[in-house]
DNA sequence: GTGGTTATGATACTCAGTCTCATCTGTGGT
DNA sequence: ACCACAGATGAGACTGAGTATCATAACCAC
């Protein structure tokens, strides 16, 4: 997942830096969402010597590729999850922090309704959905 | 609205004090969302004397009983939208803040689907709508 | 290789939100 | 009407996320 990163940076020409590609690295041995600060724990847990605008920046940069997608965590920090560049939605594990990406599921049909009722002209729309995922669902029943 | 705002928090079992009083009308005189600044600032504009800390411990106790709901703008800031205590969604006018509750529009089928999908027990979700509202689409159109 | 454009890290800064604490005030009981 | 005191307040210190600046370093097309 980290060459597909970098190599779509690479297409969108920006330079493939050293800490760019330790960053890349990171982000791909993490699972799930991450915060920027997680992020820059890693990096200097490694000793790489990053600073933490050159992992704002990154993040904003895959951001703009598609390639990361802010979320808003129901406690109200950021986090980004490492995706495919097509519109989709995010189905998110409180627990683990593992992600899914879901598919239009017919929201298409909820925002035309939505648009029906109100006159708005909707021009974008986010859809986070929180819960847990199977393999905490079967850890919690195994505690019990 | 802001007498209601009044009542629900007297119910809440909390007091009825100044600053209290003067912030919920403030709230009331604002349309659409605010971020919690733009509540300061006015706040400060009158020489009222309100401490910022008052004002986010208003917001969250509002929050708390689902008079205002915590909001992500799609550039990242936290606004807060004045509205009814039950489920419901918000679709936001980018350009004048106006905001418009939707009830479900069949949203339900949507998260039972992913679930199906996935596996995950959902247990919360966000959805946010953001476009123009009717007004802001006929201003654009006049200026043309 | 080399040149020059782009990226980098250090640091200072801003801004949102939280915490602490001494002081003040609403409210229920009298 | 008064009082006592729990709960609320404002000031200001503090934290943590994110941004801006700028001199230095490193890509990479040539």
């Amino acid at each position: 997942m980290t060459t597909e990163m970098l190599t779509a940076l690479d297409q969108a020409g920006v330079r493939l830096t050293g800490p760019r590609r330790q960053l890349t690295e990171l982000i791909g041995k993490r699972q799930g969402h991450f915060t920027a600060a997680e992020l820059l724990d890693d990096a200097e847990r490694r000793r790489l010597g990053i600073g933490r605008a050159t992992v704002f920046r990154l993040l904003e940069l895959l951001a703009e590729q598609g390639l990361v997608e802010r979320l808003d965590l129901p406690d109200g920090r950021h986090a980004y999850i490492p995706c495919e560049p097509t519109h989709h939605h995010h189905l998110v594990c409180l627990e683990c922090g593992t992600s899914t990406d879901v598919g239009d599921c017919g929201i298409d049909a909820v925002t035309a309704e939505a648009a029906r009722r109100s006159g708005f002209h909707i021009q974008q729309h986010r859809l986070e959905l929180f819960g847990r995922c199977p393999a905490c669902q079967s850890k919690k029943r195994v505690k019990r």
